[in-house]
Parts: structure tokens; C-alpha cells; sequence
DNA sequence: AATGGAATTAATGTATACAATTATACATCT
DNA sequence: AGATGTATAATTGTATACATTAATTCCATT
């Protein structure tokens, strides 16, 4: 087992990038190092180190005032699937190619879950297990520059995708597409891969910005 | 007059970064936030912020011996010029459907500036010149998600570039591949301009990957 | 000589203290 | 009333002190 031990600013990171990508904090909080430090139980130092990280992703912006959480417009979400489209695919592709049966297994395993919760009508869950998914494709590529390109852009419509899975016909077709991709890629074809990926992508975007 | 002040921790960002990409500091060298403290003559607080902020783009890689100066793999050149040649391609097109006069005025300098260099065979000149260049069309696009996604992918190179930039005839095909795409967006013709794009990056590829 | 393990060292991680800057409130003047 | 200046407060930025952890050294034991 490799339980690595994350510092606390590690952990502060990971709990603030989650809470207001998902929404706990809205559009243009101010989230003060002080205030932030007290209610966690640590010093600022921590904090402040988190907060200076996600200020480099643009996920808060530093000001004189506080750490302000930045907003994501329709052009973003727009932005964030055009980039997507073209370089997700490809990211496919290169799983395809790439696999490891260790990795195909965790990417099966997360379709399953996204099944157990879409049959459960739990959007939470599902959202969760999708954003998983896509994740250990991301890892299946062994491409460390796809990964740290494509995660970000993945995490930072979460929000966004989890509105569109409370259409449950979108749930229901979007497990099919994973399905879909994962059997491509379990069967080491990547040209097909690719193109059920842009195609996946592409409803995607629509099932959220609806045009 | 604009001069932003920078806090002492974002220059040192800026100079471990430059210096990380550019060569000074090679390959799993430990940078130790003690004594780069001394040699800068300020305390670790914004060594540290500095060095987390760059392990959190993977240029460094935090260790208990020190922050580790991470490489760059043949593989990693391939598949950020994969990744470019997908979405620079799309760049250059916002680029001519969002660009503004002054922006397309600051373009311009930086391609009249590519040609002094070149023509005078400063093959460092010629490679800042080109960075600008890039970085100035990446602004045109207006969009931040697409400078987020391209700057730090574009700087990782920067050293390579410089390279093959020894190459004479590259500096001199490479200027005439700028003019275009600037004359293509200048027109305000996206097509062209990704078009010239794609060709532009698939030959900088074949000029540092030889392949 | 090889091995094991305590002592030491060197590094990061965290807390606190201090400085500098910016925002706010309030009084004063016109 | 509105502008302006000044004191106060709130916040970030930096330095330093302390805690913890991992590497290294070195000595004792076999």
C-alpha cells in the first residue's frame, strides 16, 4: 500500500480547489488567510501556500482584500470544450495505444461504478464516477504533459457537468459513450477510440451549454 | 505606465523558473530553499512559495533532499508538439477573429523584432523573439483558458527551441512562417491562419525532434 | 570487515512575530 | 453636501523560530 502522507497545505489545497469548483464557495469570495487559518485549526502558513496554488491555476485571484474565487463564464465552459475536443481525443487514442491491463482494469472499474450510480439516479455519485473516468484515461496515455494539461481543464467544469446530470437522459447516453470508449480502448483501437471520444465530447458540451 | 509590483516571491518565481527552463540549473539538480535564501539574500518564506508554486507546475519536484529540477524527456517535446499542433492551430484562429488593433500592433513588433535578430544571427534574440511572438498571439485570442493551456506548454521548450535556432535556415524559415500567420490574422482570415499554424508547428517539431 | 543502530545533521513543514500596504471610517474644511 | 486628509483597522508579505522527518555518519558489536 503507498498511503502517502500529504502535508496539511497539501490537504488545504485539495479541499479548497474541490469546494469552490464544486460551489461551497461562490463567485467572487473573498476567503481570507486569517479567517481560513482559524477555521481550519492551523497557522496561515499552510493556507497561505495553498491559496498562492491556486492562484497559479487562476482558481483564486490575490488581492489586497482576501483571495478572490474566481468565476467561470459560458465562454470558459465554451473555451475549456473546444481545447477539449480536439486534444481529449487524441488523449483516447494514445490510451489505446498505451494500456496497461493494471490501468484498463481501474477505468473498468470506475464505468461500473458510473453505472451502479446512474441506475441509482445519484447525480453526485455519478458525476463523480465520470470524473474518475476520465481521469484514468488521462493516466492510461502515460503522458504526463496530457495529464497535467487535460486534469485541470477536466476538474474545473465539474460544477457545470453535475447540472446536466440531473437530465437523466444525459446520464443514461453519456454511460453508454464511456462504454463505448472503454471497449475501444480495451481493444487497443485507438483510431476508434478518438473518434468516439470528440463525439462524446461534443454532446457533452451541448448536454451543458444546451445550443 | 503600468509598473505592477511583484512581490518578492513572484520574482523569484519568474528567475527559478526562466533559469529551470532555459538550462541554468540542469536535470535532478536539488535546489534547497536554505541556500537559495543566502545566494538571494531573503529569508525561505518566498523561496518556498516560489519553489511550491513550481512544483505545482512539475517543473520541480518537492523532495526531503531538496526541490528537485525536473527534465525534459524526448517524449515530453512530442507530446506537447502533439497537443500544440491540435489546439495552436484553433489559437491562431481566435487570434484572427478576436484580435485588436493594438495587440495586432504589438504582434507585428514582435515579428519586426524576430527579423533584426535573425538577420543580425542572435540565435537567443531570435528565440526570445520568437517566445513574444507566440505569447503576444496566445493574448490576441482573448481567451483565458487558451493562455492558461498554451503559455506553460509553449515555455517548457524553450531551451530546445533555442537549439534549433543554430540552424540558420530555421531561423530564416521560421520568420517567413510568423509573417504569414501574422498577415493571416492581421486580414482577419482564421482558416488561413490555423491552417498556417498547423504547418508552422509540424515543421518546429521536425526541427527540434529531427523526425 | 560487515552489520545494526543510535547520534547527528540537514532538510522540509508549520507556527508565530513583525513589516508594509491597502482599505475603511471619521473628522475637518470648503 | 462633498471633498480631503488622517487615524485606525484589516490584510497580505516577509522573516524568524520551532517541530518533524529523512538522510548520513559513525561507532559498537558480531
Amino acid at each position: 500500500m503507498n498511503h502517502k502522507m500529504l502535508s496539511i497545505a497539501d490537504q488545504i489545497f485539495n479541499e479548497l480547489e474541490h469546494d469552490i469548483l464544486t460551489g461551497v464557495y461562490e463567485h467572487d469570495e473573498l476567503l481570507t488567510e486569517l479567517k481560513l487559518s482559524e477555521t481550519l485549526g492551523v497557522s496561515r502558513t499552510p493556507v497561505r501556500e495553498a491559496l498562492s496554488r491556486l492562484a497559479q491555476e487562476h482558481i483564486v485571484e490575490m488581492t489586497s482584500k482576501g483571495a478572490r474565487v474566481m468565476g467561470i463564464t459560458e465562454k470558459d465552459i465554451e473555451d475549456i470544450y473546444a481545447i477539449r475536443y480536439r486534444i481529449e481525443s487524441l488523449a483516447a487514442k494514445m490510451a489505446a495505444e498505451n494500456a496497461d491491463e493494471q490501468g484498463l482494469k481501474e477505468l473498468k472499474r470506475l464505468l461500473d461504478l458510473q453505472e451502479f450510480y446512474t441506475e441509482k439516479d445519484d447525480h453526485d455519485g455519478t458525476n463523480a464516477a465520470d470524473s474518475g473516468f476520465h481521469q484514468a484515461l488521462y493516466a492510461l496515455t502515460k503522458s504526463p504533459t496530457m495529464i497535467q494539461t487535460l486534469g485541470p481543464l477536466h476538474r474545473r467544469i465539474v460544477k457545470y457537468r453535475r447540472v446536466s446530470y440531473e437530465t437523466p437522459d444525459r446520464a443514461i447516453t453519456s454511460l453508454g459513450e464511456h462504454r463505448g470508449i472503454y471497449e475501444a480502448i480495451a481493444a487497443g483501437d485507438g483510431e476508434k477510440a478518438e473518434e468516439l471520444m470528440r463525439v462524446h465530447i461534443e454532446k457533452a458540451r451541448k448536454s451543458i451549454l444546451g445550443k
